[in-house]
DNA sequence: CTCCTGATGAAAATTGTTTTCATTATAAAG
DNA sequence: CTTTATAATGAAAACAATTTTCATCAGGAG
């Protein structure tokens, strides 16, 4: 459970730790799908019913400055926000569950020099993403 | 120059050729780098002035549903649209002028493959994106 | 406990997109 | 070259998502 963690690291970057912040932060750092941020709302007020939804985005909008989460891109939208993965990792998405997982793919230089060659692009960053059934889904 | 290629296609799928779709039809087609619907309203009304924005977002919906273009998903925002590559195509953005380029890749099964067995997800699709900086903003 | 100030929630404002609708213009038929 | 049916248009309204404003509240340093 990362929940204390990242309220302790909300602290230490002179953050307050309020009611509305906790319940926010637990549904975030327990889920294992990407939430939009309404779903946040709806599941955080099961904890704290007097949240605003104001300020899930602006927990979120911390939470992403400090890298403890990151946006994720769908067909559907990319408005939905997951624990961040440990350094530079891509993500695999169950596609009827929505379950995520992290996973490293480094032999992709290669790749990515031939192409710099190809077009005489100076290549920076990449996007990998996959999509498809988790065990439980399939 | 491929908007009289769209045109027709368009035609050829029962749609009318109004001046509104052309205007909008020239731009993105001509354009390197992917384009919003403001941009593109902004872009073609020096060709159409009295193009309504409604009519940008419909044609591009048109467009997009024949795959004529593609919805290209970059940091600042996912709402930008470029001509769609040929089949399977892969893409490298240039973060500055945001120039486009497509490429293949499809050295990437064995990394697929390994991913699957890893996590027992049954790997449907992937999206990778490569940004940079073209040869000119280098 | 007191006080300062950051954080909050409600409401308003803003932005991006979609729907509605009366009018116009395309393209097929005569 | 008309006539005509109807798809397409643009303006305005509706809608949805996000951000700003602001008076009030509560965390935590002292």
């Amino acid at each position: 459970m990362s929940a204390e963690r990242w309220l302790t690291a909300l602290q230490e970057n002179g953050y307050r730790l309020t009611e509305s912040r906790r319940a926010v932060v637990e549904i975030v750092a327990a889920s294992a799908r990407a939430l939009t941020p309404l779903e946040v709302f709806d599941l955080a007020r099961a904890a704290h019913p007097d949240l605003g939804l104001v300020t899930v985005y602006r927990t979120l909008e911390k939470l992403e400055e400090m890298h403890l989460i990151q946006r994720v891109h769908q067909p559907g939208g990319c408005q939905a926000f997951l624990t961040a993965g440990q350094g530079h990792q891509h993500l695999l998405l169950c596609q009827k569950c929505g379950r995520a997982v992290f996973f490293e793919g480094d032999d992709l230089q290669p790749l990515f020099d031939s192409i710099a060659e190809k077009t005489g692009y100076a290549i920076q960053e990449h996007w990998l993403q996959l999509f498809g059934l988790c065990r439980a889904c399939q």
